[in-house]
RNA sequence: GGGCGAUUAGCUCAGCGGUAGAGCACUGCCUUCACACGGCAGGGGUCACAGGUUCGAAUCCUGUAUCGCCCACCA
């Protein structure tokens, strides 16, 4: 699909158009590099702001391009040329060995453009551009001739960082300071030369005493005010030079109260060395090694010395002891060198106006999140200026050519003559500039700047600079104070920095530790849209990304469920027809979410959260679209009802699908594109191009969504209640409703039957009896009861009754409290109080009536007591139950039927296709024979389960009759399996059958049984669908009611703890002991507590 | 030395004044005709610690601890 969009021109933005502007530049990766997990972030958040604005009318434009990256790049080929030729640079020579790096550059510089392209970046490649291109190189030389004629660059011999090794200058940024370097604190003396004694220092650097030109105390300092204006003798090299008050250089309680001064050779004794006009020794060549003014020790390494020098000193009895010392030490970012401060000639920017005129106008940039605008102004406010020169042969060679007599000439062009003395003969700086010079001119070198283009015009200034933090002040502040300057506006409208990607343990991504995720690794194995959603969806506001990869997984399962989701949907869409209204309450349900989710979406990118909006859309999709509308839409579209409200589901499913495609897209396109081209109700010839879904109030149906919440607890509720009955989800049980309003629920009956697998529904008005043996969910809309006696395990109803009156009496306590309060009542908002009435009341009534609910169980169970001993008999049942249950599973899912999408979908779904035999693939491994040699201990389980099985089913043996005809033979051996099976899934894999057995053979479960009511045997087709739906789909579905008012989650979580009271807390409260106690008591400790609190 | 972040379920994280959520992992059940990359039901948290503000704090304030990052010339 990439490759089709692009060669359609749709990443292509025009320079002039009526559509709005909105540009991105594509922070330029190295030439050298190779796509790592940061760039896949970056290009995530930047692609999804892209296409997302571009879907929603904008004429978006994503500018690609490369950085040269000057001294990295060199690096890299030297080291090459020496492991591969055994050269130097030097060796080579300028000339050639800039070609060597050109053809590096043609050679690796595509490879990322490829990567991105797989990653499905809409990077408008028609534009791309090189930092060291021509039109770069004029913007760069227009930028530092402008400059430097406005005095702004200049060029000066001052103090700089200086790597010995890499042989240049660096800028104060591409120094690393490393904390805690453990060092030492070197004292020694020098005497006073007219020998009336001595004057003690302290150094960590002894080498730099070489370099000394006056000894610095405090003015104050009484130790040493005689010695104020004196001269000392240098031990080795016989200079004399003064021993001066500097108040500020100096604080006396540090080591020894007097400071060497060496003005060449560190920053601070430079500011000192200039306050006191002291002179300058420099005693470093630029390699690192002594020069002659170190007299004896002329040559050797400025650290190795050290060790001569000491010696030396002890040797004239000048040493006067060590101590240890905690220090940061300055390293070359790029090759770890101990950074030196070295005087040296060399262009500047004056930064300080540049600065200033960014911080007045910081307010024209909206920073995300927030807090960087705060450390983008403290480092402006305290900018040194930038030395830019580079000694590096790869680069923009600095446009100033010296004649003989040494003047400068700044051009544009290679000037004829020196505009000093007419020379002729000139020779250009051989230095470049630092690579952030260029970087510094991209937002708008890209679009043609010096010349004012059309594109310049619709794209300047950028709408949004995406990038990580780490580059704020490299790259952000750059382009600020150069896009500012030139173009008299700040370069974007928003600064929207992103966190570091680290590993899963948190550390940083290197080579060296050998912990680098290739993101194409994960692309290779979960797919370009899995690895996008799970960037975007942990790029939150934090400042690490911890990748998991199981996440990835995670979301690659997600990409599959929207692809059998729409799978479905296409496969039910027969006669679809685009123009069918909305049939049902599930119809309007799902169409009012939908709109919900798309405008939730909208304001989320709006907002630059863009992993709200993506966990919203997978919310949306799994939780309501999958397990609540497809669901509720099967009897309809099954033909189960009427012709109505089966085309009223599929249209209400296909523009949801086909909507929550489009508000996916810009996460996942490639998915998304591949779905949507099958789609009948697709409009225009890519998803790319479709409209970002809008505000559409039709859609939003209140009203359903508040019936929909209804219905959706009270089958929760039945669910719920099944499951800790111990029903398997097969087990068709009656379900009676006793309801406020019995119409609603009366609509709902196939709902019922379907999601809660009730095999009928009995409504009846809430003032009517409650039947005698069952199990019962409390709403205070519905109750829900299992009249079940015989099949339902009445133990663990009670267990789970009394475990829900303690919730209740947990929550209610807490209410009481808070409502027995009269500061609260007083103070507390009336929402909140007006809120928790309501809720207590409720509460109220729910225990009422599950309280009486459990003493008809607690009853009923004494009365079943002697039933336990009798499953055993059972025995001889199970085989037989085992046997027509997988002829069963035969007639209804006889082969890998999932295989073929493709073949599946209507007619009318479009070519492409190909993808189809992708996921089948996939999913047709299915179980893996688990081998029957799980333990003793679980085949007893399997027995026991199976004879519970067999008492319980005697119904079921009705349908299989029907369809057992399928598909015979395929998997007749599976039938001879049958006994270990259901075993061999409950103690599968986890080798811990010793484990499973003690659980499974508690008695309580087993206790069920008994054959069931005869009446169903409904030889129909019968819906035995256990249900789908999770429970994140409450809240979504409460949500609902609260949303009347599109607040906030605060309405979601409420919602929750409305069917979810607090679990813990009182168990907490209650016995603050230990819950480890608790655990282990389980039911019967559980059990006590809540009678005891009914009665009070 | 300054500054900034983080500390919430086994893991990765969300929540940022009304009393805990997600995904993954885990347990049980279910091969139900979109999906086992699945469904349903569950278990799991004194929200780092200590004070304070408040009717009420994971959420605000002040400290402490641990981890991480940025800036800085303490010789």
């Amino acid at each position: 699909w990439a490759k089709w969009w692009e060669e359609r021109g749709y990443f292509h933005a025009q320079d002039t158009s009526d559509k709005p502007a909105f540009s991105i530049v594509l922070p330029p990766p190295n030439v050298t590099g190779s796509l790592h997990l940061g760039h896949a972030l970056t290009a995530t958040m930047q692609d999804v702001l892209i296409r997302w604005k571009r879907m929603s009318g904008f004429n978006a434009c994503w500018m690609p391009g490369i950085d040269h990256a000057g001294i990295a790049t060199q690096m890299v080929v030297e080291r090459d040329l020496q492991k591969t030729e055994k050269k130097s640079r030097h060796d080579l020579g300028r000339e050639e060995f800039l070609k060597r790096v050109w053809a590096w550059k043609e050679k690796s510089g595509n490879r990322i453009a490829e990567q991105h392209r797989a990653l499905g970046a809409s990077l408008d490649w028609e534009r791309e551009r090189f930092t060291m291109d021509a039109q770069s190189s004029r913007a760069v030389r227009e930028a530092f001739v402008r400059l430097h004629e406005e005095g702004l660059l200049y060029r000066a011999e001052r103090l700089i960082n200086w790597c010995v090794k890499d042989g240049t200058a660096l800028s104060d940024l591409e120094v690393d300071h490393e904390e805690g370097f453990k060092t030492e604190l070197y004292k020694f003396a020098y005497p006073l030369a007219d020998g009336s004694g001595e004057i003690v220092v302290a150094t960590t650097r002894v080498e730099t005493m070489l370099g000394d030109t006056a000894i610095a105390v405090h003015p104050d300092d009484p130790r040493y005010q005689s010695m104020i204006g004196k001269n000392v003798r240098h031990p080795i090299t016989g200079r004399e030079f003064p021993i001066i008050a500097d108040g500020e250089l100096v604080d006396p309680k540090f080591g020894t109260g007097a400071v060497k001064v060496t003005p060449a050779h560190s920053f601070d004794d430079f500011e000192a060395g200039k306050r006191a006009g002291l002179p300058l020794l420099n005693i470093l060549n630029l390699d690192g090694t002594l020069n002659s003014v170190a007299g004896p020790f002329e040559g050797q390494d400025r650290i190795k010395v050290r060790v001569p020098l000491k010696a030396r000193l002890a040797e004239l009895g000048l040493e006067r002891g060590t101590e240890a010392h905690v220090m940061a030490l300055g390293k070359c970012q790029r090759c770890g060198t101990v950074v030196e401060p070295l005087l040296s000639k060399q262009w500047f920017v004056k930064t300080q106006p540049l600065a200033k005129d960014v911080i007045e106008h910081v307010d024209d940039m909206r920073f995300v999140p927030e807090n960087w605008r705060a450390e983008f102004l403290r480092w402006m406010t305290n900018i040194h200026d930038w030395c830019v020169s580079r000694q590096l042969w790869w680069g923009h060679q600095i446009p100033a050519w010296y004649c003989a007599h040494g003047h400068e000439n700044v051009a544009r062009e290679q000037p004829a003559k020196c505009s000093q003395c007419d020379m002729t003969e000139l020779k250009q700086d051989p230095d470049v500039l630092d690579t952030w010079f260029s970087s510094g001119l991209w937002p708008f070198s890209t679009f043609g700047w010096p010349e004012n283009t059309p594109a310049l015009q619709t794209f300047y200034p950028n709408s949004v600079m995406e990038t990580g933090f780490d580059i704020l002040f490299f790259w952000v502040a750059r382009m600020a104070m150069m896009g500012l300057h030139f173009l008299g506006k700040v370069p974007f409208d928003t600064v929207f920095l992103h966190a570091m990607v680290r590993d899963e343990k948190g550390e940083k991504m290197s080579k060296t530790k050998g912990n680098v995720i290739d993101p194409l690794d994960l692309t290779a194995k979960h797919g370009a849209d899995a690895l996008r959603f799970t960037l975007a969806s942990m790029a939150g506001q934090g400042r690490d990304i911890k990748l998991s990869v199981d996440r990835v997984g995670g979301y690659r399962a997600f990409a599959n469920k929207i692809w059998n989701a729409a799978r479905f949907v296409l496969m039910n869409a027969d006669g679809y027809d685009a123009k069918a209204p909305p049939a049902t309450l599930y119809d309007r349900w799902i169409l009012s979410r939908y709109q919900r989710c798309a405008d939730e979406t909208r304001l989320a990118l709006e907002e630059f959260r863009l992993s709200d909006a993506a966990n919203g859309i997978y919310k949306f999709i799994w939780n309501e679209l999958c397990d609540w509308a497809i669901e509720l839409s099967k009897p309809a579209l099954y033909g189960d009802k009427s012709a109505a409200e089966r085309a009223g589901a599929q249209t209400s499913l296909m523009t949801a699908l086909e909507g929550a495609l489009r508000l996916l897209h810009p996460f996942m396109p490639f998915v998304t594109e591949e779905i949507w081209q099958r789609l009948p109700n697709r409009t225009g010839d890519s998803i790319m191009l479709a409209p970002f879904p809008p505000a559409n109030a039709e859609l939003l149906d209140a009203q359903a969504e508040r019936e929909m919440d209804v219905l959706a607890r009270a089958i929760d509720g039945a669910r719920s209640v099944r499951g800790e009955v111990n029903l398997p989800p097969n087990q068709r049980v009656p379900l009676v409703l006793f309801a406020r309003d019995e119409m609603l629920f009366r609509r709902h009956e196939r709902a019922f039957q379907h999601l809660a697998n009730a095999s009928e529904v009995t409504l009846r008005g809430m003032d009517s009896a409650r039947p005698p043996n069952a199990a019962v969910h409390v709403e205070p809309e519905v109750e829900v009861h299992l009249p079940l006696a015989g099949l339902i395990d009445f133990g663990a109803e009670k267990v789970r009754v009394e475990k829900e009156l303690q919730r209740i009496a947990d929550e209610l306590a807490g209410l009481e409290k808070r409502l027995g309060n009269e500061g609260f009542v007083a103070r507390a908002p009336k929402e909140v109080v007006e809120k928790d009435r309501a809720r207590s009341e409720e509460l109220g009534a729910k225990r009422e009536k599950l309280s009486r609910h459990l003493a008809r169980v607690t009853s009923v169970e004494a009365g079943m007591e002697e039933k336990n001993p009798q499953q055993p008999q059972a025995d001889s049942s199970a085989p037989a139950e085992q046997q027509h249950r997988s002829l069963d599973q035969m007639g209804t899912h006889g082969g890998p039927a999932q295989g073929t999408p493709a073949e599946t979908a209507p007619a009318e779904t479009p070519p492409a296709a190909a993808a189809g035999d992708e996921m089948p693939s996939d999913a047709g491994e299915a179980a893996p024979a688990e081998a029957g040699d799980e333990g003793i201990a679980a085949r007893a389980v399997a027995k026991v389960k199976s004879i519970a099985r067999g008492l319980m089913g005697s119904d079921d043996e009705a349908e299989p009759a029907e369809k057992a005809p399928a598909k015979p033979k395929a998997k007749k051996p599976a039938a001879p399996k049958a006994k270990p099976a259901p075993a061999v899934k409950a103690a599968p894999a986890k080798a811990a059958p010793v484990k499973a057995a003690p659980v499974k053979a508690a008695p309580a479960k087993a206790a069920p049984a008994k054959a069931a009511p005869a009446k169903k045997a409904a030889p129909a087709k019968a819906v035995k669908k256990a249900a789908p739906a999770k429970k994140a789909a409450k809240p979504a579905a409460k949500k609902a009611v609260k949303k009347a008012a599109p607040a906030k989650k605060a309405a979601k979580s409420a919602a929750k703890k409305a069917t979810k009271p607090a679990k813990k807390v009182a168990a907490k409260k209650a016995a603050p002991a230990k819950k480890a106690a608790a655990k282990k008591a389980a039911p019967k400790g559980k059990a006590k507590k809540p009678a005891r609190k009914g009665k009070k």
